[in-house]
DNA sequence: AAATCCTGTTAACGATACGTTAAAGTTCGT
DNA sequence: ACGAACTTTAACGTATCGTTAACAGGATTT
């Protein structure tokens, strides 16, 4: 229930100072992300086990298992999750250094919440790619006359009746759908997708067409035409605004 | 001793000596807890498994199984509930400390009923914040069609059985289930959990996978399922509202 | 209409991804 | 330092996918 809200980012919060930390929850929860708190270092590896975090930001001085020490029972769990530790100033910095990682970062109280902010944001951006991945990117469902196509899991549904494609039968799928209506050179859809063009990869792209005709035949009102010596087409009726 | 209002604490009770077991049982009655009781080691694992336990007072000396047999076999499902021991004075008071863990106590007959409750006021205030915080807070624990994932005990429990988990085999399963019904990438399972991806980390992954589905077989339900080229997907029914 | 090129379709092959088991290596508690 | 528990590496079997081959029609040109 608490999963996939859209696509917020899930922040885990810990923190034992209630004043500080009802203040960050409620700046983090303006800037659009989901928090979930903690107040102490136990509670905050239940809340992290208990939810799909994408980010965690970590008092060093808690009680019940220092920021440390939950870091590292996190990092244990997930090994790319960034995190940012909030620390008091006297804190030697070597210690600090020693122990963040590629995707860490810290910042020293007091900060403010434009600084923190900054903090996440690029925290985010070096650390994204592989997270997010599948999940931010892009859109992964493509709707198709009655088809759906999801290429994210691969699947080709009408009316309840699910196909699985292959990763390049999705591939050429969405790129045709991405040019739906319009004629794609046969070359470019091989320099796209194969890389080269020769007769061979030629040959190859027919047998996929082939197969994706087959697939798409439940539904007469979505169709691959052929141009003859140009390309092809998928025809897909437009649905009201576009 | 703050429990909600219809929460009782169960109390486990397991002790052959008929009488005492009787008087036992109406003290924590009048006490306000739930008392399961039991008058052999097996019976007591019994009861553990069909109900939920808060705590556990075992005589040391029983049938069928003894105390610390039977609180061994208890740790193996639940690291954290508290024991309370009941010994003869006669018992090397070694042989107790030996066993017992953080969270156990013990005490040697015979005891005062005031004693006995000061000892379980004692050893529920000291675990309490590990058990009920998250026992009463929220799902620790992952239900996926028949199975239950406690991640915290590192246990998957269908219709009675329990197998234990290792720390990676519940934290991939958790990762799995986290992403349940879409399809995780080889590469972000093993950087999230294996932290790099090469040939090696790949193949231990496929071996862990196996063990898995080793576990999930009772119920064909719940399955992990191979995209070729891509990653695995966990198949579990939704329940109800989702 | 014949000749030639382009496309449609099916089946089979080889490469690679995955499944599984067991042995070797590692870690960890004692 | 030893043994138990766990993870990784190795080895081998199986399944799947993309390509190629082979053949069959159409389309276009002459």
């Amino acid at each position: 229930m608490d999963q996939k809200k859209g696509l917020k980012i899930q922040v885990l919060l810990v923190e034992d100072d209630a004043n500080l930390c009802m203040v960050l929850q409620d700046y983090l929860e303006f800037m659009a992300y989901n928090v979930i708190v903690a107040h102490d270092g136990e509670a905050g590896l239940a809340r992290f086990d208990e939810h799909e975090v994408h980010l965690c930001i970590l008092d060093v001085m808690l009680p019940r298992m220092d920021g440390f020490a939950l870091a590292a029972a996190i990092r244990d769990r997930n090994k790319q999750i960034p995190i940012i530790f909030l620390t008091a100033k006297s804190l030697k910095e070597d210690r600090l250094k020693g122990f963040a990682q590629g995707c860490d970062d810290y910042i020293t109280k007091p900060f403010s919440t434009e600084e923190l902010n900054l903090r996440i944001k690029a925290i985010m951006r070096r650390c994204n790619r592989n997270m997010f991945q599948e999940e931010i990117n892009e859109q992964k469902i493509f709707v198709m006359g009655n088809y759906r196509l999801d290429t994210q899991n691969l699947t080709l549904t009408i009316a309840g009746s699910t196909s699985n494609l292959t990763k390049k039968e999705a591939t050429l799928l969405r790129l045709l759908y991405l040019h739906k209506n319009t004629v794609l050179a046969r070359d470019f859809v091989q320099k796209t997708i194969w890389g080269e063009t020769d007769y061979f990869v030629s040959r190859s792209m027919d047998v996929f067409i082939t197969r994706l005709r087959k697939y798409l035949k439940e539904d007469s009102s979505v169709n691959i035409v052929n141009v003859h010596g140009v390309g092809f087409m998928l025809e897909v009726p437009k649905p009201a605004g576009e």
